[in-house]
DNA sequence: CTTGACCTTGACCCTGGGGGCAGGGTTTAG
DNA sequence: CTAAACCCTGCCCCCAGGGTCAAGGTCAAG
């Protein structure tokens, strides 16, 4: 199958199919014309992919995760390193929610201040 | 003062300073040799976008901040303008926050789900 | 055989807030 | 006089692609 026919399949688009080859984690055989051609494995591959990266997960970081598919698995997530990225990507976003609560505080008291000002003019 | 001394007052790098300048957030004079001239004041703005930049307001977000500064105002932040724009950042924090507690959640379901799948096999 | 619609290719510029580096000119202290 | 420290502009890099382009391939209908 064709690069359009995957991304369709798939259900991302044609350019972020070329980005995640750019970034290894594709390696379509090319048809006599140049085009790229995709087997029915891909389609799994890119649809995985696309779920890791809504996860917040960056394309190196779904390594490991496409590895454990290539290595035969039904499943991309039952590989020790995928356990691994998934408490990695969980302790980055506890971090990042801690880090906005905290920021949340700071402009809350600084609008607090800003309209006091204003009324005690 | 010239744009190191700027830079070090208000606790940012030159490099910092130069990209404020390209986002339209100061203009400061050339000296007859090209050298970026700045007055006292600018220190007061740059410092104002630091600490806005550190809030999580792009560039562009700061403007009306420096408006109010240049406006003749102590504080950046008591004009109308900054009112709504902190307000407008609360809630993109508080969208976050939501987005964010949403994703752990589902991020712990799927390690869950991995962890057992592991044990049942 | 040709036309037209659609597909694919690689290549380029863009995002935000700068970091890093190159290759120059300027200034200041010793 | 020279070396260090400063300043200038301009270019490439990040991340996950989006947008656009010119050029060429494919496939059906007429």
């Amino acid at each position: 199958m064709r690069i359009g026919d995957l991304a369709a399949e798939a259900g991302v688009t044609v350019k972020a199919v070329r980005y995640y080859e750019s970034q290894g984690l594709l390696k379509p055989r090319r048809e006599a014309n140049g085009y790229r051609a995709y087997s029915a494995e891909d389609v799994i591959v890119v649809r995985e992919v696309k779920a890791l990266l809504s996860l917040g997960l960056t394309a190196e970081q779904t390594y490991p995760f496409i590895e454990c598919l290539r290595a035969g698995n039904d499943r991309a997530d039952v590989c020790p390193a995928s356990l691994t990225a998934y408490r990695a990507r969980i302790a980055e976003v506890d971090r990042r929610i801690a880090e906005l609560t905290e920021l949340r505080i700071k402009l809350a008291d600084l609008l607090t201040d800003a309209e006091n000002w204003r009324t005690q003019r």
